[in-house]
DNA sequence: GTCTATACCGAGATAGAC
DNA sequence: GTCTATCTCGGTATAGAC
């Protein structure tokens, strides 16, 4: 990295070209879906000549999961930095707190968001990708949150497994709608204060008995 | 209807072509997504031969809102006598009742589920449609419950909006990704069992007290 | 009125130019 | 090693056959 000022030129331009494409690849395939986003449309978002998609990744099979490897990465840095805001506090507090910042996380990442829901529909290969990479080690992450509710006998009534669908519908969908819910009512679930009023809201029927 | 043997042959046969694209667009939409259901594939999966779309239906997009208004009509119908089941219990069990209606209704019409969900996705003329047609009379019949709830004290604390899509979320999510559900921890979101399990602790979860 | 052959366009991939 | 002109395929729509 830090030679990177002595590379050759050609060779720093190729790696620009292939950060903006990767940038672009996440806007589009979590705006429109991986088969709406053409490698076409991808390439003039990212402002560069047609063709270096496949140059640079081979195919766009190859340019997606390049693409979606290097959000999750980001993201999973940035939600553990969250959660360690909570080392101080009592552990019902803490249930709280996760399921605050998982809301407020869905609504800072939007794209990862979108992603998981468009991907979570099909049943392809991008959903096995996705599976084995991201969503596996997230529920088992839920699940440990959940574990703890039951030793502390705060847990809400429900297998586990239903547990993780509840919080991640009843988290993330409002955000991953956001278009839908300004439609229907005028509300941008953007706005920072509808994220907040949703965080409290999810995690006192969760985990009840913050607001005492 | 009474003088449908007595029609043209060939008239009758055109009103079988409609009926099966239709149906085979729904499931392809659904299951697919605009886009990525080509018209050849609705085709071949209604069984009829190439350019029938185009004839009956004029286009593509024509087919979608042609689709989408005969599914929604018959699941609507569906809806209404479901509901209709809680007519003579108390006011509080009409809730939990209503909150289980929603979720094995959502359970047992997947390609209601998946299209709202693919489509609230998007941002675009479909979505509109849907708003317009579908999302806002459900959205106005989620809050008259909510009202009632309130006035009878037992509303969770949060904004209706924020209800609304906690709701939808998760009650309806798990059902959208069955795919990935199994996948995650090999359990079948299309098992009654499983239903069964998940509206009773949404049910629970929101108007607490019937387990009692 | 119903259906089918063809047209035309835009997709992703590749072979070849710099 | 980096980029671009070209190819082939599959998409929807239409003009024409029955």
């Amino acid at each position: 990295m830090a030679e990177a000022v002595r590379k050759d030129p050609v060779q720093e331009r190729a790696q620009i070209t292939r950060d903006r494409l990767l940038s672009a690849a996440i806007r589009k395939f979590a705006a429109l879906g991986y088969d709406t986003a053409s490698t076409r449309q991808i390439e003039e978002e990212a402002g560069v000549k047609r063709g270096l998609i496949n140059y640079h990744f081979g195919s766009k099979d190859a340019l997606w999961k390049a693409a979606a490897g290097w959000l999750f990465e980001r993201a999973a840095a940035e939600l553990e930095t969250v959660e360690a805001g909570a080392a101080n506090v009592d552990p019902i507090a803490r249930l709280r707190y996760f399921v605050r910042a998982y809301v407020r996380f869905s609504a800072s990442y939007p794209e990862v968001n979108q992603l998981m829901v468009r991907e979570g529909l099909d049943d392809d290969w991008r959903l096995d990708w996705l599976v084995e990479n991201i969503v596996s080690p997230w529920y088992q992450r839920v699940r440990a949150v959940f574990v703890e509710a039951e030793r502390l006998g705060v847990a809400p009534d429900m297998p586990f497994h239903h547990f993780y669908y509840v919080l991640v519908g009843a988290g993330a969908l409002m955000f991953s709608m956001a278009g839908e819910s300004k439609r229907l009512a005028g509300i941008d679930p953007r706005d920072e204060s509808v994220v907040s009023a949703h965080a409290d809201a999810l995690a006192e029927l969760l985990f009840p008995g913050g607001r005492e």
